[in-house]
RNA sequence: CGGGGCGUAGCUCAGUUUGGUAGAGCGCUCGGUUUGGGUCCGAGAGGUCGUCGGUUCAAGUCCGGCCGCCCCGACCA
């Protein structure tokens, strides 16, 4: 390998370029045979097991139950509500031919899997009793996307999609809710990602839904990235599928249903996020391994020396619940493993040497702040409760940090001229009255789209910075991904 | 789907202008050396030059078709 290729493009030199490197060269993804597909690696899988465990075990405290479904649904189903249809239509992967025979209707490969879920959920509602539903698929999806990027978007890709039917307009509105909070309490306190949670406009709706929350998430170059939505479907696909039952007063009524998903995209917003030029920097609570040991030793005297004691510490690490990985490959150098792991974004470095041994310490790096200043040499005395402050201390950091990040780029604006500049680098905070087609205009001017209407809203009114009417809402613009 | 770039060793690329025996660095294997910030030295293995066809005594190099990838734009979680 040249120099060049050694050290990683700078965030700042390109961006774009820097991602692409990081998760290529950290061993998160590769790219698949077919264009735009997508090989997810062990230490990206153990990343996404990491995300999924957080996630899953705050879905089933709500009382929602996992399932599978089939991956191929009838192409009429996808007819059956309009707005859906017309949304997905264009970006469907569709089976013609099966097992050597062409098919007489055409199955398409989901999507999502609304559909398919209004027409289990008709036959499996009858009664008021029967309702809620709550149920949670882990699955992959697949979107013939024209332009594709590892983990951000490839066609087929890994999520959580949440499909739930009730019984009153108010119990789905509260459920939409909360599944948003979930997504927020997960993105601010696992990933150490400060989202803001919103609603977003009705051009970035979800197809065939009445209202769609978002998470939206400033990366490490100023765009925004949806990080996870959360839709209010009405009785749209009720009406649809025919999701029926009679009530306590022998009405018969149609459903009210949500759906609500986050996928692999969201290791796109931990690595854009937090990363730097040295490459990732994953949140403690999620990463794959929380600590590395290196080993540091000459001779084959220091070896037996050093490596007893690096296993020893490995499993008081270990048995106190935190994730290590002792690095104890005999081909390299400390300082090529140090890079690497750097790259990889393992949160803590923990160094021992010969000096150690004898002086009963250990060398403790922290991620987060790279060189001398991250560096300190602890006893081994009391280092489980060492190294979990330190955790503790990464993971607030950097949610610290990325807050500031995002809160120096948000910028309140009050004309038009200010708003360009404002998106060039970050966010805009506007007052909004515009209608569709003032949005679509913005967007095609200055690339920048309503990322979402915060839900914490200031209240009262103020002017709207492009049409100059009484606006009373606050709006959230930028660049998205 | 439009514009641009590119396809040669596992990776990054040179060689194509001017056709004439397939190259470098890194990585990999072996031996030694080194190890607290990307050690160094030596020996080796590794390629139907994306693919199909054409021109030619001769094609990585010239011509044509196809396939694929990356970047920018439109579309999107």
């Amino acid at each position: 390998m040249t120099d060049k290729d050694k050290k990683l493009v700078s965030r700042r030199e390109d961006f774009n370029e820097w991602y692409n490197s990081v998760v290529l060269r950290a061993d998160l993804a590769d790219y698949g045979p077919v264009r735009g597909t997508m090989i997810v690696k062990p230490y990206g899988w153990a990343l996404w097991e990491n995300i999924q465990q957080a996630l899953d075990r705050r879905f089933k405290a709500t009382g929602v139950q996992n399932a599978g479904f089939p991956m191929f649904i009838p192409m009429s189903f996808l007819q059956k509500e309009a707005k859906h249809v017309e949304g997905f239509a264009p970006e469907l992967a569709v089976v013609t031919h099966g097992g050597g025979q062409e098919l007489g209707e055409p199955i398409v490969v989901r999507p999502t899997s609304e559909t398919i879920i209004g027409h289990t959920y008709a036959n499996w509602v009858q009664s008021y009793r029967d309702l809620p539903i709550l149920i949670n698929l882990w699955n992959s999806v697949v979107r013939w996307e024209l332009r594709t990027k590892l983990f951000l978007r490839t066609l087929e890709f890994y999520w959580q999609e949440g499909h739930t039917a009730h019984a009153t307009q108010a119990e789905a509105d509260e459920r939409t809710r909360m599944m948003l909070d979930v997504y927020t309490d997960f993105a601010v306190n696992e990933a150490a990602v400060p989202v803001i949670p919103g609603e977003k406009s009705e051009m970035e709706r979800f197809a065939g839904a009445d209202q769609t929350l978002t998470i939206e998430a400033m990366m490490g170059d100023g765009k925004a990235l949806q990080s996870g939505t959360s839709h209010n479907l009405g009785q749209n696909f009720a009406r649809a599928f025919d999701i029926q039952f009679l009530d306590q007063n022998n009405v018969l009524q149609y459903a009210w249903t949500t759906s609500w998903g986050l996928s692999t995209r969201f290791i796109g917003a931990i690595i854009m996020t937090h990363g730097d030029d040295q490459g990732l920097i994953l949140p403690p609570r999620l990463a794959p391994y929380q600590v590395v040991i290196v080993p540091i030793y000459r001779k084959d005297e220091e070896k037996t020396a050093v490596l007893p004691t690096a296993m020893r510490i490995q499993n008081e690490l270990m048995a106190a619940g935190i994730r290590v990985k002792l690095d104890d490959r005999d081909n390299l150098t400390p300082g090529y493993k140090f890079n690497d792991w750097e790259l990889r974004g393992v949160p803590v470095r923990l160094e021992i040497g010969p000096r150690d041994v004898e002086k009963h310490s250990v060398a403790l790096a922290r991620r987060d702040m790279p060189g001398r200043e991250g560096k300190q040499f602890v006893s081994q005395e009391g280092l489980v409760a060492t190294v979990q402050t330190l955790l503790t201390e990464i993971q607030a950091n950097l949610l610290a940090r990325a807050t500031q990040f995002r809160d120096a780029n948000t910028h309140d604006v009050r004309d038009y001229e200010e708003f360009k500049t404002a998106v060039e680098t970050g966010f805009a905070r506007v007052w909004w009255a515009g209608d569709n087609q003032a949005e679509m205009q913005i967007k095609q001017e200055t690339k920048a789209t309503i990322r979402c209407f915060p839900l914490a809203q200031p209240g009262g009114s103020g002017v709207c910075f492009y049409t100059g009417k009484p606006a009373h809402r606050i709006a959230i613009f930028g660049r998205a991904y």
